[in-house]
Formats: C-alpha cells, sequence, structure tokens
DNA sequence: CCTAAATCTCTAAAGACTAGAGGTTCAGGA
DNA sequence: TCCTGAACCTCTAGTCTTTAGAGATTTAGG
C-alpha cells in the first residue's frame, strides 16, 4: 500500500503526472482511503514503470495504450507489440540521421564564430541564407516534432 | 507584394502559423491592402526563411528572438548570437547521445521479437521490467522535449 | 491530541501551433 | 461589368503532455 507520493518516487514519475495518466486512462484508478487518498499496490508501480519506460523511449501515449493492451492479453499474438517497437525504431533513425546533420551546421556555424560582429557573424548569416546551408534539413517538420523522446 | 498564401507556400510555413509568429511578435505587420488583407514584400520572405530554419535547427522562439534583435543591430558583437548556437549545439549533442542508446535498445528488443504470443515478447518484457534494460535512459525527461527540431 | 507534511480537486498555464466558424475580399473569366 | 469561387479576415477554442498553484482536507508521527 503505497501513497502517490511514494508511488512518484519509487517509479521517478512527478505526482501531477501520475494524476494525469489517470485521467487520461494509461493508469487505473486506485483504492482510496477513507479520506479519499489513493493507495497503491505493486501492480501499480509495474504498470506506471512500464509507462514512464516506454515513455523514456520515445513511444507515444497511444502506442502505449496498445501495448498495455496487448499485455492483458498474453496470449496475443506479439506481431503488433512488434510492429509499434519498429516503428519507433525508424522514428528514432530519422530523428538521429537529421540531427547529425543539424550538429554539423551547428559545429559550422559556431567554430566560424571568432567573436566579430553581428554583421559578419556566422549564425545569422546561415540561418538568414539558405544557400549558404551545408545541409538540406528539409520541410518534414513532423519528423522531428511532439517530442519527450 | 505577395499574399499570405503565396508567402506560405514559398517559405514553407502554414498561414495560420505565419498569422501566430505575427501575434507573438516575430514577423512584424505588413501593410494591408483596402480590403484588410496583408501583403508581403521580400524582406517578409527573408525574415520568415530566417524563422523557419532557425525552427527546423531546433531553435526555440524565445532564441530566435534574441537572433532577430540581433541581426537588427549588426554593430553589435556576435557573442550572444554565438552563445545560442552554442547552447543550441550541446541540446544537439545531448539528444543525438540519448537516441543512439534508444536505437540500440529498440533494435536489441525487435530484432529478439520472433514473432511469438505476446506473453514472452520481449517489448514488452524489456518495457515492463527495468532489470533488464540495456542502457541507463534517465529520468532527464526535458532532454528531448519541446521537439520541432 | 496536535501539527506539519502530504494529499485532494480544480483551474490555468506552458509552447507552438492548428482547426473551425462565420463573414469579407480578390482575381479571372463570361 | 458582373459573378463566382478561392483565398482571405478575425476570433475562439482545441491540441498534447504535462506542470504549477490555490485552497481545503487527511494522514502519520511524536
Amino acid at each position: 500500500m503505497m501513497t502517490i507520493g511514494k508511488l512518484s518516487v519509487t517509479a521517478g514519475v512527478k505526482v501531477p503526472t501520475i494524476r494525469y495518466y489517470e485521467d487520461i486512462g494509461l493508469m487505473p484508478e486506485p483504492e482510496r482511503t477513507e479520506g479519499n487518498q489513493r493507495r497503491y499496490v505493486r501492480a501499480h508501480l509495474e504498470r506506471l514503470n512500464f509507462i514512464r519506460h516506454a515513455r523514456d523511449l520515445g513511444f507515444s501515449v497511444e502506442a502505449i495504450r496498445d501495448l498495455l493492451s496487448l499485455q492483458a492479453t498474453p496470449d496475443a499474438p506479439c506481431h503488433d507489440a512488434d510492429r509499434i517497437a519498429a516503428d519507433n525504431l525508424a522514428d528514432v533513425r530519422a530523428k538521429i540521421a537529421r540531427l547529425k546533420k543539424l550538429e554539423a551546421e551547428l559545429e559550422h556555424i559556431v567554430s566560424e564564430c571568432a567573436g566579430g560582429r553581428a554583421g559578419e557573424c556566422n549564425v545569422l548569416a546561415t540561418l538568414a541564407d539558405h544557400a549558404l546551408c551545408m545541409t538540406n534539413h528539409g520541410h518534414a517538420n513532423n519528423a522531428l516534432d511532439n517530442g519527450s523522446v
């Protein structure tokens, strides 16, 4: 029997976040004391660990919902879970590729900025002029959006 | 003289986003026709390109605001712009490092999933049990939050 | 029993947009 | 010149995943 504070510390998830997960149905409603305070058992901790871990790995809340429902029916084929993870892997690789280009560009910018005046500064010049751009970081804006990965 | 639609297509920024940038002061208020429609000139396109480019590179709106103000005073030392870019570079590197761990873990998970049942699936097992975790993707939740990079 | 810490609910904010409603203006063709 | 349909206008409200605070209540330890 854990309080929400204990659960929070143990799982590494902030208290309001736990309540939020309950709101959106990721966490079940736990039992309450007579004074209406939440009391959790070990199953809750495990589930919350699962959720936090999956969030850390970049899974969306929707994907986690799917995974949790799979977990609830252990006889189902794991094909779906596999697909969810594979999709995520593709995403992650795309993000890495994009960030590496970005890193190269920023390195270039920073190393060249030798403390001159803004008028000659590469940061500004590079950002202002696409023609100076080393790499093609295109308009695929969603590739790295919705962060929390 | 461009309409907002033309500007949108040319710069690769959605129309409501342009208006939003105007609201928050990233874009100046352009001239209007007698019928109250916005009309942009080339300077607007360049500024919007600057903004989009910087957003693509992971700069926050606040950082962009700083950069834009630096750009407006080209005699100022570029030290600030340099710092902003350097800060961003550190961020980008942290993101890359984290995503690489994540990639390794997902590769591990996916490759081991041989189409069994969910009860034995590594995706679920790995997510459920921290002890099976290959890497320490810690609780530094903000490292990759606020995406759009 | 008392008190301080933790909990409760509820509302609102963050960032960076995006979507829709309901109305107006513009440009090209008949 | 008029018409029509696409594009524009403002305004409100929603997205997503939390996080922070206010004000009230409960709990556990001494």
